[in-house]
DNA sequence: CTTTTTAGTTAAGAGCGCTTAACTTTATAT
DNA sequence: ATATAAAGTTAAGCGCTCTTAACTAAAAAG
């Protein structure tokens, strides 16, 4: 077997392990704070990005503007989110998180990482160090995937 | 810096990359063939299980046997599940997938790993062979751990 | 200065997904 | 043999998300 059939083959095999453990639980927890899904993904997007317009998350989610302003107004409802005018164009909308949003979002990727913290301390010191740097690479590489895509 | 405080870090950002990434792939490409996310998850875990009864579904998604058995029937309407009654077990059913239903979870896989291909070729080769061997120690830790999960 | 475009909101209505509650049918326990 | 438990279905009802359509207000274009 050549090393980029091995290498594809180890890391479908990763992302497949992956995905399929970190989606199951991220539902759950959502769920289990009464959230939906469409709401966590607006969360997501906006702790991602610091800040929104509506239009941006729109586009984002791949929903209408309408749609989006529905869900953004009930978590602001909720405390979850800020909505301010942006001072530059008083047409848009500025959203943010709030103290409450932000905690939630923190929580739900601190979450994430119990599973991510356990698989580690399961691993030798010098697995630990071959993975380590593997991982970095692959990051690293994905980061460079990432750029190149949106600038084509 | 410790190798444990290390891998850490690596193995955090790495699994926030994928996880962000196949997510929103995931949810976009579901949404397009006209499918939900719950649909979707449901059609995932009887791929994985090959088999499932309704209240195996029930379980694993954590929501009512009714809930299930009635987005089942949707499913099976639209001809990508199979619902049989238990040879063993006349009140149990045997939900497995179509043709049709096994098509669009591997397509959905194939979507997926497009992403992970992509990845892998950008890398040089010696950087391949670092990796393959890294994330095979990952895979099988995980397997390691599901298992201790599962018989506490 | 008027016209057009852009950003966002609101309302009506359709479709889902979920829950509870009542029910049927089959298996298990006593 | 009868009572109880388990697997699944069905129906009513609620809340959510989404869309279209009509609207307001501000910015950009002409």
């Amino acid at each position: 077997m050549t090393d980029s059939l091995q290498i594809s083959k180890s890391l479908r095999e990763w992302v497949e392990t992956t995905t399929h453990r970190t989606m199951r639980d991220q539902v759950r927890y959502v769920k289990s704070l009464g959230f939906s899904m469409p709401q966590f993904f607006i969360l997501m997007q906006v702790y991602y990005k610091k800040q929104c317009g509506i239009s941006d998350l729109s586009e984002h989610m791949e929903i209408t503007a309408a749609a989006a302003s529905q869900t953004v107004e009930k978590l602001v409802q909720s405390g979850l989110l800020d909505r301010a005018e942006d001072p530059n164009d008083r047409r848009a909308k500025q959203v943010t998180l709030s103290a409450k949003g932000r905690d939630l979002i923190e929580r739900s990727i601190a979450e994430r990482f119990r599973w991510v913290d356990k698989l580690t301390a399961s691993l030798s010191t010098d697995k630990q160090k071959k993975v380590s740097e593997a991982l970095d690479i692959l990051t690293e590489a994905a980061r460079t995937l990432e750029i190149e895509n949106q600038t084509p």
